[in-house]
DNA sequence: TTGAAAGCGCTACCAG
DNA sequence: CTGGTAGCGCTTTCAA
């Protein structure tokens, strides 16, 4: 490879020492207007580009952010992902972006390598294989600074910036109640997750304010999150098979809904007129499926673009540990009712 | 922020010289056995962890590659990213991953960024807006391995990885002719893309093979891919006001293929009764919207694996430009019947 | 106004 | 088998 031009080539070149060029190009320090009229002409002209690693190397910090989540390849995560990105770019940050597929092991992975490259900052959304956050305390003790967005690491003091899956959950649970839905069941994600807790907990409380009783064997979790159509056609027929039949399903993610959704209609059951189905989805085409979706909806964007400013607002403050004030955004859903919950 | 533990750290501590400890941190060069355990004993109690800028500004080279695509939050683009990633963190390669949003200036900027970085190669998928390529000849001719995908880099050699847009619009316009559509019409991104002039050459040379002479009148480009819904509106009415009226139209890219059917029903048009629809596109609902849709499935996730495994197989072999051997890899895509263009 | 030197953390070479 | 030294490219004193 044709080694870039560096700040020493210009040096020699012009006659000059490295240290001059350097303040040249940024302008600080004092120098002769000649000579940095000179020095930056022929930068321009070699195109010099000032190597970042070794600015990285010297400054102690990379104007990078890692992140980590689970699955790209998401409408949800997509989302996010495009929000990360542009508010990154926007401030000059770069994004190291990795999957961990719902492994902690792959997480533990990412975040160490990640960890290794001086990132500035980290962005996470726990894998739902992960019950265990040493690694993530570990380095915010260490003082990197780290944002947790949708699914969070609980008990612990952390920044994070979550949808209000509560709220979506409860409104959602309310209005089938009010459509006059009687058996209400949930298919969920991995029952450890923040999001899925702060759902059931939504989806009991609306119940509750009914007084409907409260049955377990009506909320199934999935392991992974629905990724596999398996586990999620599993808790399909489970739910199918009860007694009474549930008249209702509220699902807990993009891929629940839509995999619930077509079980349904694989099964030959009706929507809404056999099961109702409503869920959190942030699907595009919500409107095109027939009947159109009734879903909660996060501002998925907005989450990456509000985690990425914070992250990166604590980057620039560098508060110490012990100072530190742990902030928890949350940002509203909305519900979008469509027919898929309608009372016919 | 608690400074990581170095080399240096462990070194004084154990009373060892800096090489030393570096040597058997590496299990590289000779080293006293005992020595060597004690060091990495330490090392391990203490998490040490190497400095990878460090490394990278040492080596040359950083383990990173450079992405750069216009928008993620798009089905096609995040399965492909799904597949960069997962090849990427096999090889022990993290990615640095950035969206041009289809602006000539965000890609260059962003390629810039990504080169300053030391990236060992670079993944590209060019923006809409880009009709100059020399900000890609440039780093190309400087040595660092680059492969474009999807949207690639015209008349210049370069490596690539394509899907078969010829085939893929050639076997979907074939269809319709075949199921007696007489009067195919065609919305597809910018006319410059290498995506465009693809899918446009197979959809003639369908044509031309039934002797049905070609228009271009019932050709429409869509200068941003349709990102904006109203660019791809205005394509659908002025189509629909033309006589002879079209009776099937071919999409090109998962964008414009929902919004065509979006526009076909908010227009009053049953498909296929009044029109037929078909198109490139990487839904995870295609089946789940009524009528099903016909559609052109290109391999993406796998598109992203090859272009990466490709990327790092340059990386490895550090040839030079000279020697550069360019390879072109098209993976086939499979044409999906479904209702939207059955004939009735 | 400019230059020399030191050092960020790491590794490779060469002496001992 | 181990230590010293140099240098990757850059910035930042301090001295001239």
């Amino acid at each position: 490879m044709n080694r870039q031009v560096t700040i020493k080539d210009i040096a020699t070149a012009l006659n000059l020492s490295a240290s001059t060029v350097s303040r040249a190009l940024h302008g600080l320090g004092t120098i002769g207007i000649s000579t940095r009229k000179k020095i930056i002409a022929y930068a321009e002209q070699m195109n010099y580009r000032p190597n970042v690693i070794a600015q990285s190397l010297r400054s102690q910090q990379s104007r990078s952010i890692g992140v980590v989540l689970c699955n790209i390849d998401n409408n949800f995560f997509s989302e996010v992902v495009d929000g990360i990105e542009s508010a990154a770019s926007e401030k000059g940050y770069l994004c190291l972006f990795t999957q961990s597929r719902e492994s902690y092991a792959l997480e533990l992975n990412h975040v160490e390598a990640l960890a290794a490259r001086n990132i500035d900052g980290l962005l996470v959304s726990v894998s739902a294989g992960t019950k265990k956050y040493e690694h993530f305390l570990r380095l915010q003790q260490s003082g990197l600074p780290i944002v947790f967005f949708d699914r969070v690491m609980e008990d612990w003091p952390a920044h994070q910036v979550v949808a209000d899956n509560f709220a979506g959950a409860y409104q959602l649970t309310n209005h089938l109640i009010n459509e006059g839905y009687k058996c209400i069941a949930h298919i969920s994600s991995a029952p450890h997750l923040s999001i899925t807790k702060e759902r059931l907990a939504g989806y009991k409380r609306a119940l509750w304010e009914h007084a409907i009783p409260y049955s377990p064997e009506y909320v199934k979790f999935t392991k992974n999150g629905g990724a596999s159509a398996e586990e999620n056609a599993t808790a399909f027929r489970r739910l199918l098979a009860m007694d009474p039949k549930p008249d209702a399903i509220i699902t807990g993610s993009d891929r629940l809904t839509l995999h619930t959704f077509s079980n349904a209609i694989n099964h030959g059951y009706k929507v809404p007129q056999d099961i109702a189905i409503g869920g959190f989805a942030n699907l595009k085409v919500s409107n095109l499926i027939p009947p159109s979706l009734t879903c909660v909806h996060q501002p998925a964007y907005e989450m990456g673009k509000t985690a990425t400013e914070m992250l990166i607002q604590l980057i620039g403050q560098k508060r110490t540990v012990k100072e530190m004030v742990y902030e928890r955004k949350v940002l509203a859903t909305t519900l979008h009712v469509g027919q898929s919950t309608m009372r016919v």
